[in-house]
DNA sequence: GGCACCCTCACGTGGCGTCAGCGTAC
DNA sequence: CGTACGCTGACGCCACGTGAGGGTGC
């Protein structure tokens, strides 16, 4: 006669947080964490002992957590989405802009990375195995390419 | 007839923090962490009074490290060049193995943006600007699209 | 009484930025 | 004597991971 079997036959504040944990595939530590910073309050609960205590729901919202984490968003773009929620809103009409951000700034991501890629690709392939010493250079081979960047104007 | 005078002479270990910064471009607190973690260590001395005094050659290694930087290298894979580089040896194959190590790393970057630049596309094309309120959802916009990802096979 | 589980607190990661509260140079 | 510059902590960022040193449930 435990908290545990009461509050199952009502399925509500069931779950440790090691069941939470393997449930949702989440560490422990993962979990502490996000209740820390208030992103599972109305889902969580202590028992006498101070033992978390969540509830059911707490496995869909750490599933929107993931989700929105793995789409790109920040943990506390996420709590304000939370919160929206828990006001009763929906919280897609914020979540559409903060992905449309997302998108804007994957592409200038990726035009960083390729833009990175193409000059990282440049040195090595003029790389020189036994550079010349030079007293004014560390390693020769990298060295600030702005000049030769106008490079391929040739034929 | 101070220190700085002594030593411009000599052009050694003349110059103050805040002139290293501005010669270099540099935040003074960002030498000062340079400093701490010990990547200027050869060039830097301190004065009677505790001021870090750098000698010309600083600014050559700060040159190095931010060029390694806009390459993708982090400050541990650089100080392990330059400890080479104080050893008296071309640090340059070393130099080599990162630079192919992070143009690797800079692909796959690249791919994992670009896969999620498809999915968020993907996620507002088909967004739903009033959706049915479920219980089971957050916002039902963003959720697992693993089996939804074959969609795009109509008309 | 033993073992799995739970708790909090404190510190680490990278690459600095931002105060706060001092001393120093000119 | 002001003021621009220098110094050393300590804390913040982000999303946790790691470990110490304990208490709880069964």
């Amino acid at each position: 006669m435990n908290e545990r079997t009461l509050t199952l036959s009502r399925e509500r504040f069931a779950f440790k947080i090691g069941e939470v944990a393997r449930l949702s595939h989440l560490p422990v530590k993962t979990i502490r964490y996000y209740e820390e910073i208030g992103l599972l309050a109305p889902t969580v609960d202590r028992s006498h002992s101070g033992y978390r205590l969540f509830n059911e729901r707490v496995l869909q919202r750490l599933e929107f957590i993931k989700r929105s984490q793995t789409l790109g968003l920040s943990l506390q773009e996420i709590q304000s989405l939370l919160q929206l929620h828990d006001r009763g809103e929906l919280p897609c009409p914020e979540a559409k802009q903060h992905l449309q951000q997302k998108l804007q700034a994957i592409s200038a991501q990726i035009d960083a990375l390729k833009a990175l890629q193409t000059e990282l690709q440049a040195i090595l392939n003029r790389w020189q195995e036994q550079p010349v010493r030079r007293e004014t250079t560390i390693c020769p081979n990298i060295q600030d390419g702005s000049r030769e960047s106008e490079v391929g104007s040739r034929e």
